[in-house]
DNA sequence: TATAAAATGTTTGTATACAAATAATTTTTA
DNA sequence: TAAAAATTATTTGTATACAAACATTTTATA
């Protein structure tokens, strides 16, 4: 592991920067999920269904932050894995919902407390201070792109 | 465009925040490296060649934080569009050399403008101070983990 | 120096990302 | 209300990401 971060590269630009964060943070967050089998991107999923049984699949990609059509794929792997279970929409026949499995529903607790912890140890490393701006300017970063 | 970023979702992990960030900025981003027909990986890869023609593929995957095999098939892509070529290392026979084309050569200034136009987009919207602090955090987060 | 160990880049297989095209359905509107 | 437009989820095609296995070559070590 320990990926090196040297003064090479592009790290001038904000975007490089980004990327370069979040792949080593979702490289060691995946690496702590992986004793239950599933990703982040499911995690997010499950997450969003935990706050939210039986959401259609297109709130759920909202939710989620997932494109329509990564989170068929998504949702076709943990179909597979026994995670989740597709049901149409009485309501609109274009439409899905998608519901947790006991299994799932049953994994939740610890899931949440893995993602936590990861997120406290994350905290540590800075001051409280420095950590509300970093977490604010990241919020607006998604919401003021375009 | 314009990804809804509502409280909904898994909001309170920073991973995801991160990934939410990061992928709304990519997504800009290569919609103004689009009409020049490259990525932002890409792009990240002809800036480090930039500063350093003719490096060795382990270090440029190292510096353009590109993992190894992921950077083979990047090189085959902007090799077949002419931007780079391999050339063997004549001093270790197992290590190969990446050189720029002059095509790659021609075109990089514009690139550069494109990408430091957006990073300044990005910084108008907040103070010089939170900015500062937020790069400080970011570049932290790409160090200390594990 | 012969052999084990390490380094280098590629290949393979799985999992996102996302744009564009599609099929089915619902809503608008002329 | 019939035709056009919009919505919903899927499919298709391309481009990362990354672990694991691999072939080749170099270095270390017994």
């Amino acid at each position: 592991m320990k990926k090196e971060t040297n003064g090479c590269g592009p790290t001038e630009f904000v975007c490089f920067k980004l990327n370069r964060a979040v792949r080593n943070i979702k490289r060691y967050y995946e690496s702590k999920l992986a004793s239950h089998d599933i990703t982040a991107s499911q995690f997010y999923v499950l997450n969003t269904l935990w706050e939210n049984d039986g959401a259609k699949f297109k709130d759920l990609a909202k939710c989620a932050n997932i494109d329509g059509s990564t989170l068929t794929g998504i949702l076709d792997r943990m179909e597979h894995s026994g995670l989740v279970e597709r049901r149409d929409d009485p309501d609109d026949r274009r439409s899905l919902l998608i519901f947790l499995t006991e299994k799932a529903k049953k994994e939740g607790p610890e899931l949440i407390n893995i993602a936590k912890k990861f997120d406290r140890e994350v905290k540590e490393k800075f001051s409280r201070e420095d950590f509300e701006i970093f977490l604010k300017v990241l919020d607006q970063l998604s919401k003021q792109i375009e």
